[in-house]
DNA sequence: TCGTAGTTTTACCAATTGGTCAAAAGTGAT
DNA sequence: ATCACTTTTGACCAATTGGTAAAACTACGA
């Protein structure tokens, strides 16, 4: 409706595949346009309502409205509220992520750091919903996703951590405990999506944005610098 | 049962007042022993339940088997489900900024800032429940508190970053906007409560809460040094 | 010991909510 | 136009949940 949103239809709900008649070979009932529009319109609603509520607080009325669907007819693309919001955080993750990824250790280490961070600021203005969807999701222990913090998460961060430390041995960036530099850019980016309630009563709503960003760099650049 | 938690018997639920005949001058109508007792009671499992779930997430059968009490024994001290939450998130908004509170500006500025991030980690640590309760509250919004982010906190805040800047106008540490600070430092503190299970996963469960000093006071000293 | 105010429990609503089911209404290839 | 298939809807549950009413119990001063 509002944002042109991350990639929303490519998560194939566990639904379908039970409701198709499984032919031998058929290993992708590929979705029909309404399917995929339908599936979209769900997820984009349910995010919205998710991240706004929690899932507990969040209800399939709720999100029916949202993408202009009746209740039933929710639940014939997905098994459940909590198979949507499975779907939404598997989906999310990888776009969530990516930024880390992008941070390439052969670069200049000052500048892929500045680089991850100015990332992240711009996904949280960009994509609070998804901010707060995983905030939500992980304030209350994580029951949902938990399983992909030890398989996906943390083989990542544990590799980016490596990179960093190399960084610092070869006396590129200044020593730094390789993990809570990460845990600080998660924290100071998420931030402004997460508390934006208090960020917006608590600053004069000029660009927000680009303060931060002046701010959390010569953050880590003072940090880092050797 | 567990913690020696902030005192939670400072309160007075607005039902009390209605309950008690008002006599003339009878301002306090000075709470018995078992009021005081199942308050506390009431309001401590009130917070372990909403801290965890959220406020639309937590049931008031939760709260009142958590407390040892009947729901209906509960509704009797308190006017409902929000009345307790909202008591709780009034009642501990100042115990959550007092470290700010502290801070002395006549102090030397570094140390100041300093002893604050220390203070802040050791809430966080050690009140993590009262960390993810305002997380919680204000991922959603801040429907219910929102009203004293404006005449509680805003005051606070800009008087605080008035000091700061008044630091960094003197010479006295580096030229910081002086907001993104104070959220930084809320931030990368409050993480560690709020984003425990994640932060668990990924480290080492050594003494995180000294690793996460180590790291901070680096990040602060190089930030702020002049 | 008795009476009364304070406290607790039992039984019970009414509303909400996640979910089901079967019938109805499309949809599209032949 | 027809037939098989997909999609949508209306009616309906059962469980949960915030909350109430009134009876039953308890503490305690006169």
């Amino acid at each position: 409706m509002e944002r042109p949103d991350l990639r929303l239809d490519w998560a194939i709900g566990n639904k379908t595949r039970a409701m198709t008649k499984s032919l031998q070979d058929d290993e992708t009932p590929r979705p029909s346009r309404i399917q995929q529009r339908n599936r979209a319109r769900i997820l984009d609603a349910a995010l919205d309502v998710f991240s706004q509520h929690g899932f507990r607080g969040a209800t399939l009325d709720q999100i029916a409205e949202q993408a202009g669907l009746s209740k039933p007819n929710i639940l014939y693309y997905f098994g459940g509220k909590e198979d949507i919001h499975v779907t939404l955080l598997n989906g999310l993750m990888d776009t969530w992520l990516a930024p880390m990824r992008e941070i390439d250790p052969q670069g200049e280490p000052l500048e892929e750091i500045l680089r991850y961070v100015r990332r992240k600021i711009e996904m949280s203005f960009e994509y609070p919903r998804e901010s707060r969807l995983f905030a939500n999701e992980v304030l209350q222990g994580a029951p949902r996703i938990g399983a992909h913090f030890e398989s996906t998460l943390k083989p990542l961060v544990d590799k980016t951590a490596r990179v960093i430390e190399a960084w610092a041995e070869h006396g590129k960036i200044a020593p730094v405990d390789p993990h809570h530099l990460l845990f600080s850019v998660w924290a100071t980016t998420q931030h402004y999506a997460d508390f934006e309630a208090q960020v917006r009563t608590l600053v004069p709503d000029q660009d927000v944005q680009a303060q931060a960003w002046v701010f959390l760099e010569a953050l880590y650049r003072r940090m880092l610098s050797v």
